[in-house]
RNA sequence: UGACCGAUGGUGUAACUGGCAACACGUUUGAUUUUGGUUCAAAAGAGUCCUGGUUCGAGUCCAGGUCGGUCAGCCA
């Protein structure tokens, strides 16, 4: 595919490129996946993975998954192997996996040199009134009183903040720089900070922690990572990036920032999708619903579909809102090509054939994918009885409908033409059974009956039924641009009450009872359906991954 | 009256580095079809944020503006 295909090259890729042409690397690219484990992955995180991993396997490079664990307050090993699974699930292994704790004896040693060299400080300030010191952007900041210790002072202090005497928040390493930079965070950076509390991988050995700033350059400095590559934010630390690296005179990659992905018609920030699980506005991190990586599992997204998507929004620095139709068209091309097709029948209506024999049962062939003719057939059950969908007649139909209607004539696929006789209604008016007849000499594959319908629908026999639970998914928001929210109202005013549908006795195939939680399917004529974990064999759960394209109902 | 970044059809990304603005999604139309699916064919839709400059020629270079984003955690 990629073979002698000219695709034009990618920002990223054209610095690389550039970077091979002066031998900034020697040649080499090693990139690094770095979560945070204090949460699950979403479809923004596949993007970078797809990003870095991708990039390393283009360039002949290596890449890492490195946590970035160096805050243990919210981090725990239960993210860890969640991160790891979702990883490996999207289709990647890594050249090392490592963590930031994994370094932290050489970041100390490293902050005790800055130390020596008299650009970092102990500062005794309070959270607060460092806060206050910082000025704003548009005014400088005031130099700390602590600001000129002397180098044994600020060592000794150091040394007794790792040796746990001091209480949190007392003190903060900070890096001597530049109170009145008109960046931010080069106005004496907090390097190091006391936390008493026990880390997933170092247990209780520290009593202070490096910052992210501090932290996250040396590592990629440590593992002889080229290109660094974040999103847009961390723009404004690559100065402090840089110059911790200068200072140290160590190994010096490139950071690279990038626009992350956002998505319509959902939100992607940690923060926004913790308070929808935590909120019980939905049913877990794994909620088909959400565009974690485990939730889009879940839906019945495949990795290569994912993929695929991360391939097609490409990559650049402008911020960006990508329609969700692009992730679903990604999918639907994908399970149209793998899905096997079964029939099922959400809401149901009984048709009887009255002249067919009372008793008869017969099997009729159908393909288990037309993509995919080489798959074979499949024999399905068809007798006198057999429901279809409700929207699949109309007693007034409007212009232009072609499925059943009263005296009308659709073909039940794969099987007979059949025309309906009779509407059989309760007291309340709602249409209870149809009475059809059939033209035996229709039947697929050997039709004789000269007759032509527009219509094919699908369906299921009464006696081979079996009763599952459906669940219909619909976005989770009502509007499409989740960072434009009008004044005065709060994103979760928008979120859809009719995202989850739950269709508690869809009428499937009892060839389905035995299908495996993660099974994909393509119901015809509805959609793509996966097997949920909730799934039983008394009582099988489906999700809707994603509807067919619908014109007709686009139509109306 | 800060620093940094960005601006190309509805959406996203390109434009071989100064040479007829292309591809994909979406939209519309037609053909095929035993899924109103798929497939195939076609169309509409931007003159590249604005103003000026350089040049035979500017989306691309220069100057000035406008608009949008990010940054004031002992989060990452």
């Amino acid at each position: 595919m990629e073979a002698n295909e000219h695709k034009s090259l990618n920002f990223i890729e054209q610095i690389i490129e550039e970077h091979n042409r002066t031998g900034r690397f020697g040649g080499r690219v090693h990139t690094r996946f770095p979560p945070e484990p204090n949460g699950y992955l979403h479809i923004g995180h596949a993007k970078s993975i797809c990003l870095n991993f991708g990039l390393a396997q283009k360039y002949n490079g290596k890449c890492n998954l490195r946590y970035d664990d160096t805050n243990p307050s919210t981090e725990e090993i239960e993210y860890v192997e969640a991160i790891r699974n979702d990883v490996r699930w999207l289709g990647f292994q890594w050249d090392g996996e490592f963590y930031a704790s994994d370094y932290f004896d050489q970041l100390y040693e490293w902050a005790e040199q800055l130390i020596r060299q008299g650009k970092a400080y102990v500062d005794d300030q309070s959270a607060e009134e460092i806060a206050a010191t910082r000025g704003t952007p548009t005014v400088p900041g005031k130099e700390s009183p602590y600001r000129n210790r002397s180098v044994e002072e600020n060592l000794d202090l150091f040394r007794r903040m790792k040796a746990g005497e001091f209480e949190e928040g007392s003190r903060v390493l900070r890096a001597k720089i530049d109170m009145a930079s008109p960046n931010m965070h080069m106005r004496d950076p907090v390097l190091y900070r006391i936390k008493k509390e026990p880390h997933h991988r170092t247990g209780t050995k520290w009593c202070i922690y490096p910052m992210y700033d501090f932290a996250h350059g040396l590592c990629d400095s440590i593992e002889g990572i080229t290109h660094s590559i974040c999103t847009l934010e961390f723009e404004v630390h690559r100065p402090l990036y840089d110059w911790l690296i200068e200072q140290l005179g160590i190994y010096h990659p490139q950071q690279i920032e990038f626009a992350r992905l956002n998505l319509s018609y959902t939100v992607m920030s940690k923060r926004k999708l913790l308070e929808l699980v935590e909120g019980g506005y939905v049913k877990g991190w794994d909620d088909p619903r959400l565009p974690t990586l485990s939730g889009l599992r879940r839906r019945g997204y495949t990795p290569a579909a994912i993929r695929h998507f991360a391939d097609k929004i490409g990559v650049a620095k402008r911020d960006n809102l990508i329609d969700v139709s692009l992730l679903e068209f990604c999918i639907r091309e994908d399970l149209n090509k793998n899905a096997p097709r079964t029939m099922a029948v959400l809401h149901p209506i009984k048709v009887v054939i009255t002249n067919y024999p009372e008793g008869q049962t017969e099997m009729v062939s159908a393909l288990i994918n037309p993509e995919k003719p080489e798959l074979g057939t499949r024999l399905v059950p068809f007798g006198r009885e057999v429901y279809i969908e409700r929207d699949d007649f109309m007693e007034n139909p409007p212009k232009g409908y072609f499925r059943l209607t009263p005296g009308g004539e659709v073909r039940l696929k794969y099987a007979y033409i059949i025309q309906c006789q009779e509407v059989i209604k309760d007291e309340t008016g709602k249409v209870t059974q149809l009475n059809c007849i059939y033209f035996p000499e229709s039947k697929s594959g050997a039709d004789t009956s000269g007759k032509r319908v527009k219509g094919t629908i699908h369906w299921v026999a009464v006696q081979e039924a079996a009763y599952a639970e459906v669940r219909l998914y619909d976005r989770l928001f009502t509007i499409a641009d989740l960072s434009d929210i009008p004044e005065g109202k709060d994103w979760k005013d928008f979120i859809n009450p009719h995202s989850l549908e739950v269709i508690n006795n869809a009428i499937i195939e009892k060839s389905l009872l035995q299908a495996k939680p993660g099974d994909t399917w393509q119901f015809e004529r509805l959609g793509y359906f996966c097997t949920d974990p909730d799934t039983s064999h008394e009582k099988p759960v489906f999700n809707r991954t994603v509807t067919l394209k619908d014109t007709w109902a686009k139509m109306q």
